[in-house]
DNA sequence: GCCGTTTTCGGCCCGACTGTTTTCAGTCG
């Protein structure tokens, strides 16, 4: 049982809980639920590991919740669970995302109009009979019905990097109203989560009522949920849900901070308020009825007694003990990186030439890039073989060349991204192999090896010496398709062993290694390097989000490679 | 149900909005 099962079990456990009107177990429930979601290890790994007990640190799990995911392991079932279930027999999972249903709606649908799930749900909004029901009206009906088809479209989800462009649009015209003092795009947009559900918008205005009238007004809104003098929400064309908040001067901080979130930091946050007698919302800290910050974010985090948080670091993940200590890492900055190391040209599926992709980079501001054209084994991109890459080389140095004579100090070097074969070979020859600057190696085959071979397999095609990056580590592409089933922790150590680099993928739908194994590695001293894997020069620009997730695994400077000067980084893949 | 510079009981984050009411429960972030 993987830790998605047992924490979906667990968050209906709480939501039956709920319906029972009991007050604090279903929070402890839910917790549980969250924290299990988030976990890097399964959770059958740890009771296999120390049973009840490693179970029991989980923070959260106490002896009565030890037990019931004990039974869940070794099981599969959980009796608790399906008595709740039993008396209640009510596909929970499928209301997820319906805005404005909780448990007890849920409840009172199923008691009064039998309804299980979404499709129950869906007919008895078409029959007019959720408006009859008491507590419920007109708008209800209405929301319920939105909800119906937000779920069935989209999951409600947009993978932030492709999404970006159109909130940057957004903020850029509202920058330009004259009655815009400020504005900040706040949620899991700053802390530059994978995938967003939502924006939303915070102002700084004294004269609100002409920018919500052009907000409202925009050409892709699809529809107005509100319009405030404090608070307007809309939906765009693309399904995009944005908010939009006017907050005054005194209190930005206080609500940059709460709108960002995440939801378990700013619990955190408020416990460490309390403790010190002090009272944290989303209009300042308090001291009884007297401010004493709020303005800005890094005043409040001063006067909670620690060091200002980057947004990307803001999940509850350890962040926040660390800042009372005045102890975290300086994260790597959006313009640090010098280098690309995993760039495609026309060579193989890419859509430039090498010239077209070193103009692009260098007027993004780097200083070199590699080209990393796929191998002989993928036929479908035309992979090079021995004697292309030999060919490509010579291109190479003439370009090397041309910008030598105007005095450029830009460098293209010479790279692969070698296929690794089913066996763990590779799909160059070593000799090939030794001629390259930049050997990195990926799998694009046998996706569904078992967790063994697979990691085996990799180990094998790493442990090479010539080899220097392992590209997209772990295949997933978000949305779309699973990480190949590997052990990540083998993969890290054997990179650790044989001084080889794991890649973040900067690619959007990718971001692969992610936040988490980016944090093991660097807290494993495995090098990482963020590459755009452009495929045209287009793509240059999603080495942003790359950053991006390697500052939410809590990257430095100096655990990124192509964020050295050129020198630097050839000097440490040579060792 | 969990947790403890409050160790075996008492407290658990906070405020606002929504839709339905006629003072509030439910939901959300």
């Amino acid at each position: 049982m993987t830790n998605r099962e047992i924490a979906k079990i667990l968050h209906e456990i709480a939501v039956y809980l709920e319906m029972d009107n009991e007050s604090f177990k279903p929070r402890a429930y839910e917790k549980v639920a969250d924290v299990i979601d988030g976990l890097e290890e399964e959770t059958a790994d740890i009771y296999k590991r120390g049973g009840l007990k490693a179970l029991q640190e989980i923070p959260g799990v106490g002896a009565s919740i030890a037990e019931k995911i004990e039974e869940l392991i070794k099981t599969d079932h959980l009796s608790y669970y399906e008595k709740l279930k039993e008396k209640k027999p009510i596909d929970l999972s499928s209301f997820n995302g319906i805005e404005g249903l909780g448990s007890k709606s849920i409840l009172k649908l199923y008691k009064e109009l039998g309804i299980k799930n979404l499709n129950d749900l869906e007919k008895a909004v078409k029959r007019g009979d959720i408006r009859k029901l008491e507590g419920f009206g007109e708008k209800s009906e209405e929301n319920i019905l939105r909800g119906i088809e937000f779920v069935k479209r989209s999951g409600g989800r947009f993978v932030l990097g492709f999404i970006m462009p159109q909130v940057r649009v957004i903020e850029e015209r509202l920058k330009k109203l004259k009655e815009v003092e400020k504005i900040v795009v706040a949620g899991s947009v700053r802390r530059r989560k994978e995938t967003i559900g939502d924006v939303d918008i915070l102002v700084i205005s004294k004269n609100s009522k002409p920018i919500m009238d052009y907000f409202v007004g925009m050409k892709e809104v699809a529809r107005v949920y509100a319009r405030g003098d404090t608070k307007s929400a809309i939906k765009l064309q693309s399904g995009l849900d944005v908010d939009l908040r006017v907050v005054a001067e005194k209190s930005f901080g206080a609500a940059l901070n709460y709108f960002t979130g995440s939801k378990d930091h700013n619990i955190e946050l408020r416990k460490i308020a309390r403790e010190k007698g002090l009272k944290l919302s989303e209009y300042g800290l308090f001291k009884g009825k007297k401010q004493v910050a709020g303005k800005d974010e890094e005043e409040l985090y001063r006067a909670l007694g620690m060091e200002y948080i980057e947004p990307e670091m803001r999940e509850n993940f350890g962040e926040i003990e660390l800042a009372k200590k005045k102890r975290l890492p300086k994260l790597i900055g959006y313009s640090d990186i010098k280098g690309d190391l995993q760039i495609q040209t026309n060579w193989t599926d890419g859509v430039n030439s090498i010239e077209e992709i070193v103009d692009a980079a260098m007027k993004a501001g780097l200083e070199y890039i590699a080209v990393t054209d796929h191998t002989k084994r993928l036929a479908m991109t035309h992979g090079l073989d021995e004697k292309k890459l030999i060919e490509q080389g010579k291109e190479i140095d003439r370009i090397n060349k041309k910008l030598e004579k105007k005095h450029i100090k830009f460098k293209v070097l010479k790279g692969t991204e070698c296929d690794i074969l089913k066996d763990g070979t590779l799909d160059l020859s070593d000799w090939a192999l030794s001629k390259l600057d930049v050997v990195g190696v990926s799998v694009h085959s046998y996706f569904k090896l078992d967790k063994k071979e697979q990691t085996k397999r990799i180990k094998k095609a790493i442990e090479n010496p010539h080899i220097d990056i392992l590209f997209h580590p772990t295949g997933r592409i978000i949305q779309r398709r699973e990480a190949y089933k590997i052990d990540v922790d083998e993969i890290i150590k054997a990179a650790k062993e044989t001084g080889t680099v794991l890649e973040v993928d900067a690619f959007p739908d990718r971001l692969d290694l992610k936040d988490e194994y980016i944090k093991k590695c660097i807290e494993n001293e495995v090098k990482i390097a963020v590459d755009s894997d452009a495929h045209s020069i287009n793509h240059l620009s999603y080495l942003e989000c790359g950053v991006a997730e390697a500052r939410r695994g809590w990257a430095t400077r100096e655990d990124v490679i192509n964020a050295w000067p050129v020198e630097k980084m050839l000097k440490f893949l040579k060792n």
